[in-house]
DNA sequence: CGCATCGGATACGGGCCTGTATCCCATGCA
DNA sequence: TGCATGGGATACAGGCCCGTATCCGATGCG
């Protein structure tokens, strides 16, 4: 039974997130201060001690904005694959195409993950979301190995977490050296391999139909 | 021709590269301030200035180190495997036991390189850093083969970029989750197989002779 | 033995950021 | 229309850190 007015709210939630984007994005998260996210976004610090406790609350929410459209561009690739040519490259590729977004979020929950390593209470809320995140990519690798009439022979969720490895790993240094290493050039050359290494046929007979 | 006293300079110099490891682990780049540095050094500010010109200078001061280190020690392990069973294991549980000293390094050089991607003048001299250690793994790849009678099918610069990128990966996995996710394990259990997948075997009747 | 010089300590001015406490206005229901 | 309440702005006090300019003592050569 809220009196007063609660309209704006969202509105200045939502330039406070922006903002905050652009700024972790150029400036690191240590680099950005409150002060300096708030004046992006055209508001005081009032404003931001009414909408959030911390900075690690923002960033929080930025996260799950970035894995829903992850999992959503994902999830739209393995869905229009044809019986195309090569599956994994497929999705490869689209995921490559995200690049500049990409390099953002990469830098940020980076230099966020190093932040939580040495709080460890900011660390349980990152796994947390982190596993969220992941149960979807094991999903999305399950309907993968399904279309390739392979089964693997490894846990997924591990697999999972390699993929996630070497996306990060490389992705590292490709913004290190942009035109010596191309974005997901290693994921690229060597995940197709990996996926065939770590999966036998199917049971002959069977195919993809439930 | 130097008049005065200049035997203090490597101690106090060593001091502060002591000082400067143990503050950056604990509360990373960005968080360590110089004063706070010397203050651990037993130095002041002034010792810091006059020893280097920046916060960067340091870091690249440890840099060296620790690529030094890590090369001897990967060489040790390539330079006593016997006929053992498995080479790629034998040197990957070699690394593995770096642990503490690596956790804390790793820590440092991931947040260094977020420094250095948004500073193209840092990433400069980063990358050249990290070409040099490289070429040594490069060298250390090229012997490992050889003993495995396989040869490359792929360029073994790339195959560095990728172990690197796997161990970095990995590494910032399980320090999120230690007890979720072994340092290595990913790099122990999928490597092997990616060796396998990358190489044939060598031409027959020739060994391993020069 | 004295002095030139080097290495490190001290002192200074200034900037930035944080978190809280308080205030004001706009809103929308009675 | 008035008023209770919520949302955001302002003001305040304090802390930390930087980089430089200057100073002093120790050292080892001549």
């Amino acid at each position: 039974m809220p009196k007063g007015p609660t309209k704006r709210r969202p509105q200045t939630t939502a330039r406070l997130l922006a903002a905050a984007q652009e700024t972790f994005a150029e400036r690191g998260f240590y680099g950005s201060s409150i002060e300096v996210i708030c004046e992006r976004a055209g508001l005081t610090r009032g404003a931001f001690y009414s909408n959030f406790r911390t900075k690690e609350e923002l960033f929080f929410a930025l996260f799950d904005l970035h894995a829903q459209r992850v999992v959503d561009r994902l999830s739209a690739a393995v869905d229009e694959l044809d019986a195309a040519e090569d599956p994994v490259r497929a999705v490869l590729r689209r995921m490559s195409a995200l690049d500049e977004a990409e390099r953002r979020w990469y830098l940020l929950s980076t230099e966020f993950t190093l932040h939580a390593i040495r709080h460890p209470a900011t660390a349980r809320s990152l796994a947390e979301h982190d596993r969220r995140l992941r149960e979807e990519i094991v999903r999305l690798l399950g309907r993968l190995f399904d279309r390739l009439g392979r089964r693997p022979t490894v846990d997924l969720d591990s697999l999972a977490r390699l993929t996630t490895a070497v996306h990060e790993g490389s992705l590292a240094q490709s913004l290190v050296e942009p035109d010596r290493l191309a974005p997901e050039e290693l994921a690229v050359t060597y995940l197709p391999l990996l996926v065939e290494a770590v999966s036998e046929p199917a049971a002959t007979g069977r195919r993809t139909g439930s």
